[in-house]
DNA sequence: ATAATTTTTTAGATTTGTCTAAATTATTTT
DNA sequence: AAAATAATTTAGACAAATCTAAAAAATTAT
């Protein structure tokens, strides 16, 4: 079964938007897709009748268990080809999503699976997402927010829960960096912001609007 | 500007079809790209308002200079991906084409520049057909077919003119392949086959048919 | 619990690229 | 040069994905 690029973006999108748990709302989705729920609505439907989610009108609706393998087939497309535009066309961080948009719906099983060998086997991307495999399978780092680690144990940067522009700029004047090695010095309760040190740097201030959105794991002694 | 999937087909087939003069017809188009005359018509009447081409109704059609740049930056997306396919990926022959048709439309000059650079600027493509560069310029092979090259000179297999699976499966049985050196021993007038030997091997017959479309080139002392 | 508001769906239209069938133009045959 | 044939275009339809405007259902507020 393939589907259309349309279809996938919806079904990625879905993904995405519902949790563990809970349903998905029209207008989520059509804010999110940047569409009229309208259209949502439409694509609902269609969706519905191939089988890929569960949908009641006016009750919102989740991807059943075959709606969630496709997603995670689109997923993976997506984020080996972005791990392939950073690591191999030296594209920077923040260029790679929009070119991985449209390379994730190139359809040739072949292709992502040499591809994936190419890269050999990441299995996180740029950003600090796990990679599925070709059953689907996702790595879990176990990872945790800055906020919420101990003062001055050292931690590795593993994941970025926002990339707006706005975001890698502060990251970037910091040299905040997937991979960067940082520590916590001190929390200031008054507003929750943090002074952060990298290696023996000057340290610094995040605020927690940023702070909660990086996220770190342990070192990796592999 | 940039231009649908569907226009890209059109520009891309025009190209191929359309030699250095002489127009082509609505049907030649239709077969091509098989679809029916009357879509043709239409698109022509499109490319025709977006400036691409010269069309006068019954008349027939090429592209104008515009529509050849525009061609080009198709065919040198098409190629790179191919010589990435089989360079990097390592796709043989015969899989690179149906997988670089959807490569080629992903929208990303960067993207194209990049992977030119990845790739080492390559001149051909594995078929052994030029990849236009940035400005649209080919590099040219003096190229001939081996239907014309002089006995026993040893040439270089440069350009196979017919890429059905028909004629790789010949290609392949007589393990004839790019940058192969071979040289032709005879000619038989009375069906214009050849007989041809590669190195030291037993020497084979390759019909006419065959023949036409296998072209070589002076053996490269670079 | 009724009214007001918000969310979602329906109905009908639009765009792109395709199709069939019929009409028109060009070419070939006699 | 007229008739037959082939090529091309027009007219009208359809599917996919979107939209707007209006209707219906659900939620929130009073």
């Amino acid at each position: 079964m393939t589907y259309s690029t349309s279809e996938e973006n919806y079904i990625k999108a879905i993904y995405h938007l519902q949790g563990d748990e809970g349903m998905v709302t029209t207008n989520e989705l059509s804010a999110e897709l940047k569409t009229r729920p309208a259209s949502v609505t439409d694509m609902l439907k269609k969706l519905k009748t191939k089988k890929l989610l569960n949908y009641e009108k006016y009750q919102g609706f989740r991807l059943n268990s075959d709606g969630r393998k496709v997603a995670l087939g689109i997923i993976r497309r997506h984020r080996l080809w972005e791990f392939f535009l950073s690591e191999k066309l030296k594209f920077s961080w923040d260029e790679v999503h929009e070119v991985a948009e449209q390379l994730e719906h190139v359809k040739s099983k072949k292709l992502i699976d040499k591809l994936d060998g190419y890269l050999g086997f990441p299995r996180f991307d740029p950003h600090g997402d796990p990679i599925p495999d070709q059953q689907g399978k996702i790595a879990t780092h176990e990872r945790v927010c800055i906020t919420a680690i101990p003062l001055s144990q050292v931690m590795e940067v593993c994941h970025v829960g926002n990339q707006t522009p706005e975001m890698l700029d502060i990251l970037k004047h910091n040299h905040i960096t997937m991979g960067t090695r940082l520590e916590v010095k001190k929390k200031f309760n008054f507003d929750n912001s943090l002074e952060i040190r990298i290696g023996r740097h000057q340290p610094f201030i995040l605020s927690e609007a940023v702070a909660k959105h990086i996220w770190v794991k342990k070192i990796d002694r592999s």
